[in-house]
RNA sequence: GCCAAAGUAGUUCAGUGGCAGAACAGUCGCUUCGUAAGCGAUAGACGUGGGUUCGAUUCCCACCUUUGGCUCCA
C-alpha cells in the first residue's frame, strides 16, 4: 500500500496510538472517541488531573516509543457481552456499545500489539512501521463536549496532525502560519480598519475612517444592485415594543439571545432625580427585522396583483451572543444583516427562489468569491421529529423539494443536512471558509411559516378570498461585519481598487511640488478617486514603503516631469512603476474595475 | 457559558523577586530627496483587584480581556 492512499488509516491508528500512550502515563483516564479530522486526528479523554499543552511533548515521546516497536493492529469481531467486559470501567465506551447493541451493529474491537485495545470499526494500518515517525504532531487541547452536547460533561479533546511524510508536515505547519498573516483581525489593526473596544462593549466593533469608507463603498454597492434586481428599500428602528415580540414569538423562544428589555417610564434625568424606577414601557432591541417588515405588510390590505414584494434593509441587529462565542468581526453582538423578505404568492415561489440564488452568485463573483469554495448546505427538517416545526407538512414539503430542485437548476454543489433547518422553515445556506479554515454562514434563504401564522398574514386572491402568501428571509452577505471579516482575510487586505479605502495615495517628491499634489488631489475626488497625500518630511522611498504596507492600489509620484507634462508617474501595489499617465486617464482605468 | 493557554509602550517583541529594554509608529529638529526603511533628539508600558514578601511586572488566588476548541449562531 502506498503512503498517500493510507494517510486516513494512519491518522486513525495515531489516535488509537495517542490513547495507549494517555493511559500509559495516566492509567486512570477514561476514554472517549478518536476520530480522523482534516489534516489530523484528535481523542476525547476525561483525565483525573487536568492536563496542559506542556504534556503533550511527553505524550508525543510515548507515540513515537509505541511506534518503533513495530506493534500490530488487529481487528477482532465480539458479542456485546465481551465488549463489556473488556472495556468495563471505560464508561463512555460502555455507553457507545449500549447503542451499538441497540441499534444492532456489529461490534469490533482493534488491538494495537498488546497495548491497547480500543472499541472501533477501523480501518487501521496493519503495523506501526507504516506510521512516519516525523509526519505528526499533537497540536493542542481543548474541551469537547461529551457527544457534543452542553449537559454532558466536558472531555479534553488532544488535536493531532498527520501527513504521510515530515515534509509535508512542515509544509502544512508553514501554511497555517501564512495563514495567521491574513487573520482579519491581525489585519484590522494593521490596516487601522476598525476595533473593539471594551468600553464599547464585547462584540460592538468600531469602525475607523478606513473600515467606514470600506463599508460604505459595499453598502453603495448593494443598494444599487437591489434596485436594480427589483427590490425596494425600507427602513425600521433599532428597538420595538415588547408586544411586538411577544406577537412574533422571540419573547419566548430567542430569549436565550436578546438583550433584555429597556424598561422605561421616563428620562434618565429624571429617574436619576427620583431615584425611583418607572416602568410603563419596554423595548426590545432587535435581534432581527423581520416582525418590522411584517409590520409593514400589515399595514394595509394586500391583493394578488401586488405580490411579489421584495423589502430590502441594512438592518442593524442586536443578539446576545455568549462571550466564549465573540470573535473578531465573524462573530460579534451588534450586526447589520443585509436583510430582505420576499412575501410572495405559491407560483411566484420558484422564481423568487432562482432571483435570489441568481444574486447571491452574482454577489459571490463581484467579491472575488469562487462560488466551488463556498459550502452550500439544504437545511431539512429531521424526519424523526416533525411535530416540533411551525408550519404545514405540506407547506413543508413543497418548499424543500422546491428548494432542491431550484439549487440543482443552478448547479450549486450542496449538502443536505436534515434536522438543520430552523423551526419555522427549510433553508439554503452559504458558507465561507476564513483564513484558519473556520465556515461562516454568509447568504441564507430562508422560509417562514412562523411569522406569517403568527401575524396573520394575508393577501386577496383573485377569488376574492384571503390567503396566507409565502414568507422568504434572505441575506447575500449574511452581515456587514462578517462578510468584511472574510473579505479582508480573501483578499489578504490588498483590496482591488474598486473597494480600496485608499485608492491612491500621491507622493510629492520634496516639498516645492507639494502644490501641485493638492491639485491633483483635488481633481481625483472630484473624479470620485478616493486618495490622500503623503508630503510627510521622509524620503520618497521610505512614503512608497508605508504606502505599499498599507496596500494602497496606486502611488502617484510627482516631481518637476510630472508638473512639466501635467501627468503623475503611476506605480501599481506590488508591479511598481507604469510610467506616467494624465490624471483623466488615471481616474478612467480606475472607474473601469467596478464590477457591474 | 464550558476546557485550555496568553496578557509588558500605539504596534511587534525582549526581560527581571531589588530603577523595565529594543525596533517600528508618534513628537521636535536637521535633511528636500525620483520608486520598499536618511540622521539626531524626545515622550511613552508591566490588564484589574487581593495575597505571600523588607520589597511583586515577576510567585500564588480571583476577576477581566484575548487566542484555540466545545456548545450556539449571521
Amino acid at each position: 500500500m502506498n503512503k498517500q492512499s493510507n494517510i486516513e488509516e494512519v491518522r486513525h491508528s495515531l489516535s488509537h496510538l495517542l490513547a495507549a500512550a494517555v493511559l500509559k502515563k495516566y492509567p486512570k483516564t477514561k476514554l472517549g472517541i478518536g476520530p480522523i479530522i482534516e489534516n489530523g486526528f484528535y481523542y476525547d479523554f476525561l483525565f483525573q488531573k487536568p492536563i496542559s499543552d506542556a504534556d503533550l511533548a511527553d505524550l508525543e515521546k510515548e507515540m513515537r516509543h509505541l511506534i518503533a516497536q513495530k506493534l500490530d493492529f488487529k481487528a477482532e469481531k465480539i458479542t456485546t457481552l465481551k465488549a463489556k467486559k473488556i472495556l468495563a470501567g471505560q464508561k463512555f465506551k460502555l455507553e457507545l456499545i449500549k447503542e451499538l447493541a441497540k441499534a444492532k451493529s456489529p461490534i469490533s474491537i482493534y488491538r494495537t500489539g498488546d497495548v491497547f485495545l480500543d472499541l472501533c470499526k477501523g480501518p487501521h494500518v496493519k503495523n506501526t512501521s507504516e506510521i512516519n515517525l516525523e509526519g505528526f504532531k499533537l497540536t493542542h487541547i481543548a474541551g469537547a463536549y461529551w457527544k457534543g452536547n452542553e449537559k454532558n460533561p466536558m472531555l479534553t479533546r488532544i488535536y493531532g496532525l498527520a501527513f504521510a511524510t515530515k515534509k509535508e508536515l512542515d509544509e502544512h505547519l508553514k501554511m497555517i502560519e501564512e495563514a495567521k498573516k491574513r487573520d482579519h483581525r491581525k489585519l484590522g489593526k494593521e490596516l487601522d480598519l476598525f476595533h473593539i473596544d471594551e468600553k464599547v462593549g464585547l462584540g460592538l466593533p468600531l469602525w475607523h475612517p478606513k473600515g467606514a469608507i470600506l463599508w460604505r463603498v459595499i453598502e453603495d454597492f448593494w443598494y444599487k444592485k437591489h434596485l436594480e434586481n427589483g427590490y425596494q428599500l425600507v427602513r425600521s428602528p433599532h428597538i420595538g415594543n415588547k408586544i411586538l415580540w411577544e406577537t412574533s414569538g422571540h419573547w419566548g423562544f430567542y430569549n436565550s439571545s436578546m438583550y433584555p428589555p429597556l424598561e422605561v417610564g421616563q428620562t434618565l434625568e429624571e429617574r436619576q432625580k427620583n431615584k425611583k424606577v418607572e416602568i410603563s414601557e419596554e423595548y426590545l432591541l432587535k435581534p432581527m427585522n423581520c416582525p418590522f417588515h411584517v409590520q409593514i405588510y400589515k399595514n394595509s390590505p394586500k391583493s394578488y396583483r401586488e405580490l411579489s414584494f421584495r423589502w430590502a434593509e441594512c438592518g442593524t441587529v442586536y443578539r446576545f451572543e455568549k462571550k466564549g462565542e465573540l470573535s473578531g468581526l465573524t462573530r460579534v453582538r451588534g450586526f447589520t444583516q443585509d436583510d430582505a423578505h420576499i412575501i410572495c404568492r405559491k407560483d411566484q415561489v420558484e422564481e423568487e427562489l432562482k432571483r435570489v440564488i441568481d444574486f447571491i452568485l452574482f454577489i459571490y463573483k463581484a467579491f472575488g468569491f469562487d462560488i466551488k469554495s463556498v459550502n452550500v448546505y439544504l437545511s431539512l427538517r429531521d424526519p424523526k421529529n416533525k411535530e416540533k416545526y411551525a408550519g404545514s407538512g405540506e407547506g413543508w414539503n413543497f418548499t424543500e423539494n422546491v428548494l432542491r430542485k431550484i439549487a440543482r437548476e443552478k448547479n450549486l454543489s450542496f449538502v443536505e443536512q436534515e434536522g438543520e433547518a430552523a423551526f419555522y422553515g427549510p433553508k439554503l445556506d452559504f458558507k465561507i471558509k476564513d483564513a484558519l479554515g473556520r465556515e461562516w454562514q454568509c447568504s441564507t434563504l430562508q422560509f417562514d411559516f412562523n411569522l406569517p401564522e403568527r401575524f396573520d398574514l394575508t393577501f386577496i386572491n383573485n377569488e376574492g378570498k384571503e390567503e396566507r402568501p409565502y414568507m422568504l428571509h434572505r441575506a447575500l452577505f449574511g452581515s456587514f461585519e462578517r462578510f468584511i471579516g472574510l473579505l479582508i482575510e480573501h483578499y489578504a487586505g490588498a483590496f482591488p481598487t474598486w473597494l480600496a479605502p485608499i485608492q491612491a495615495m500621491i507622493l510629492p517628491i520634496s516639498e516645492k511640488h507639494s502644490q501641485y499634489a493638492e491639485n491633483i488631489l483635488k481633481d481625483l475626488i472630484k473624479l470620485g478617486i478616493r486618495a490622500e497625500i503623503n508630503n510627510s518630511n521622509e524620503t520618497l522611498g521610505k512614503r512608497i514603503r508605508a504606502a505599499e504596507m498599507q496596500k494602497i492600489p496606486y502611488i502617484l509620484v510627482t516631481g518637476d516631469q510630472e508638473i512639466e507634462n501635467k501627468t503623475v508617474a503611476v506605480r501599481e501595489r506590488e508591479k511598481g512603476n507604469r510610467g506616467e499617465m494624465s490624471i483623466k486617464d488615471f481616474a478612467e482605468m480606475i472607474k473601469k474595475q467596478i464590477p457591474d
